[in-house]
Formats: structure tokens, sequence, C-alpha cells
DNA sequence: TATTATTTTTGACATGCATCAAAGCTATAA
DNA sequence: TTATAGCTTTGATGCATGTCAAAAATAATA
């Protein structure tokens, strides 16, 4: 959240945001059909996304993690679209959002804000599509262990070493690919010497063979 | 967009909606790396968006049709972050994002109605991801194909019949496919007796049997 | 009209990933 | 410790879709 703001505003943003809601792990944070209320910043904890068809298929839609919002799918109907579920036990700031509507005619910041943070999801769903539409296994995968420790370095953490909050099948699932497929890719990159797995340890050993097999071009 | 506003009101929607711009058929509306400053209101005419990546790898994000907003993708960076392309000659109202802003804060329903576009869209790219994720060439042309008629026959139009304005290598992309699956699965559902198809002209001449593929489990 | 370019269809073949199966590993509980 | 369940790895095989190629249909241009 951006600064900027005076006293009173930073009090009205505070009240808005008073409410925790704590979710364990496994536990469903909202689900399909719910009414939508409220969008949720993660504190702490790692989340998945993920929509079911009517005859069980299901798709893992995002892997979200502390200092990220949850929730605007349930804006266009009054109601979730999409199941959010802890990946390890999560705490979460309830913002109804009347009151983020309210509040950001007053401050144009939040207004800002708020806008951009769907957009950023647009995009982000942009390149998703590029993945699943155009790339093949070890570049998904490539794809995504740069993506994550991206977001983990922006958040102080190591940009080499992660922990995977989630299965195969979940990054499979988000990937467009079977675990077994996921697997193997995972295996591949760790006889090159690109990767030290060790179950959900990952440690990136050569960022840039990663890169380069993300988008080959760049590095023709 | 929603009615109920007052005269001054509405004046000033017009105001804000008061510029257009025509694009032929082929050109660009805006393209990757433009600073983003205005959302588009498709008047007339057929859009596609789309990303490339640096390799030059091109995926179609989606088709617009008229009445749909176009643009969102530019809040997050101030700059656009993917290509708008007309399939056939179009003319577009264009918003000043600013001046939207602006009023939503004074019009809660025009706030509410900017909320509910991106959310949409965040819903939409959802299922595509559903698509692209789990779905086979016959499922994601059928869903294709429903997708198509039901917006177009929202507009008024017919729920069978439908002149497409993309080719099948454009369709393939959003598809994720290539071009020749999608003339097999086209020829396919012809020689099921499911559409009637000639060249860019389709009739769904069997719709329950076009949903029976989108979604197997709800005719079992 | 003839000519050229673009799009679409169809066939033959190749391949990347899915599927099926089994074993190994890890974590939790008894 | 042993037992059980869940997750992961690896191998063998199959299939859906990609690739390559050529012809047909259509549209654009001279």
């Amino acid at each position: 959240m951006p600064t900027g703001f005076s006293a009173d505003e930073m009090q009205k943003l505070d009240d808005m945001v008073e409410k925790r809601r704590r979710i364990k792990q496994g536990e469903l944070l909202f689900s399909s059909g719910d009414e939508f209320v409220s969008l949720y910043a993660i504190r702490v904890g790692f989340f998945k996304t993920c929509v079911s068809s009517e005859d069980g298929r299901e798709q893992v839609t995002g892997f979200q993690m502390a200092g990220e919002i949850i929730g605007m799918d349930g804006i266009v109907s009054d109601h979730h679209n999409c199941n959010a579920i802890a990946l390890e036990d999560a705490e979460v700031c309830v913002m109804p959002f009347s009151d983020i509507e309210h509040l950001s005619r007053e401050l144009p910041a939040l207004q800002r804000n708020v806008h951009k943070i769907m957009s950023r999801e647009i995009v982000r769903e942009n390149s998703v599509m590029m993945l699943l539409g155009n790339m093949r296994a070890e570049e998904r995968l490539a794809a995504f262990l740069l993506n994550l420790v991206q977001r983990l370095h922006a958040r102080g953490l190591s940009q080499s070493e992660l922990v995977l909050r989630m299965t195969r099948e979940e990054i499979g699932s988000y990937l467009g690919l079977k675990l077994e497929t996921v697997s193997r890719a995972f295996s591949k990159f760790s006889e090159d010497g690109i990767i030290e797995v060790k179950q959900r340890y990952v440690r990136i050993v050569e960022p840039d063979a990663l890169k380069k097999i993300f988008n080959p071009q760049t590095y023709y």
C-alpha cells in the first residue's frame, strides 16, 4: 500500500483492514458460489486458487503469497468464482469491498491502487495464457520457478532457494501438465545441474540456464 | 452502462465518452509498450488482443466485440501490455482513464461498473486457463463457438449462425492449438452434423451436441 | 478476366506428453 | 519401532496433437 496519507486517512484505512481471519492448512478461505463480501490481503501463509468444471476437472489458477490480494473474481457477480485454499497455516486481513469502494472515493491513491491490483491480475493471467498456449513442459516449469523466486526475493527472501508449498500435482494443474511430467522436468533440471531438488526444497544453481530455457531467444 | 443517473451526471458521462476513433481492419488500436491513457469501448467492429514473447511466439488472449471494454491491461504499469488489432473496420469510444477515475469518485454506479468490468475479465481469463489446461481440441472449439454465439445472441444476433471474424490460425492461437487442428475439429463437427461450416460462416445445427462436447458430465 | 497471395483443408508421419504401473521416499500416527 | 497414507520418482507404452507437405478454395490485385 502506498504512503502519502494523512493521519486521519491512515486511521480509516486501518479501520478497514482491522478484521483478521486465520485459515489452517487445507482449509478454504472462500469457495466458488460463496457470496462475495470482501477482498483479502494475505498477511502470512500461502494460497492456491482453483476453478473446477462440472465434470470434476480442476485448474489451479494461481498461487498467492503474503502481501498479495485475493478475491477479485467475486466482484462481477457478487459471488466467488473460484476456491481459495490455504497451502499452509495462514492469516488474512478481511477488507469489506463496500468499505474499499467507499473509501476509494475519498482517497484517489487507494482508488488507483485497487485498479492497479486488478489490472496486475489481468496481466498475470495473460502471461499464464501464453505459458499454457505456447510453451513446452520444461519452459513452463522454468517460468514457474523463476516467477516464484522473483516474488519471494521481492519479499526479502533468497533469490536462489525456496521451499515449495504445493505438490507436484498442484504445480502440474497450474502449468497444464500431469504430475509425472512435472516430476520429470524437475529431474531433468537436476541432472543438468541447473537446480538442486530435494522434495519441496529447491535451490536454483544456474539461474541463467533457467532463464534461457524460459526464453531461448534472449540468449541466442 | 447502467442507468439511474441524473441529467447532470449523464452529461458528464457523455463528455467523457465523446471522443471517437476509427480503426481500419488490420490496424492496431494500441500496442504493447504504448503509454496507457484510455480505456476503449468498442462501438462497432471486432478486435483481438494478443501478447508475444521475445522469441516471437504469439498468444491471442481474447476476442472483443461491440459493447465490450478493452485496454485494462495498461493500468498496472501505465503502459499497455498487449496488442489490440481490429479484425474488421471498427470504431471505439476513447475514455481517458483519469476521467473515469475522477468521475467514478462521484458516481458510485460508475465505480461499481468499472470494478465489475475488470473482475469479469479476470473471471473470463480463469475459464480460458481451464480450457487451455484441461480440455482437448474439440472441447476447446466447442467452448469457443458456444461462447461466441452466446455473446452475439446477447447483442440481438442469431444464436445459431455466425460469421467468424478471425482466421483458423487466430482461433488456434487463442485455444492453444495449431490451425490444422482447428480445421480438423471444424471438419469433424461438420461430418457429425453438429455444425455447418463454409469458410468463415458457421451455423450451429445441434447446440446440445456442442454443449455435450464442451461439458460431457452434464449429459451423462 | 488472369494472376497472385492468403486461407483452409486433408493426408502422412513424428513427437511430446499422458497414461498406466510399480517402487521409493517422507511424514504422521500407532 | 512398525504401519499407513500421501507424495514423488521412474519406466514402458499409447495417443492426441504437432509438423511437414501439397492441394483446394477463396480473396485480393493487376
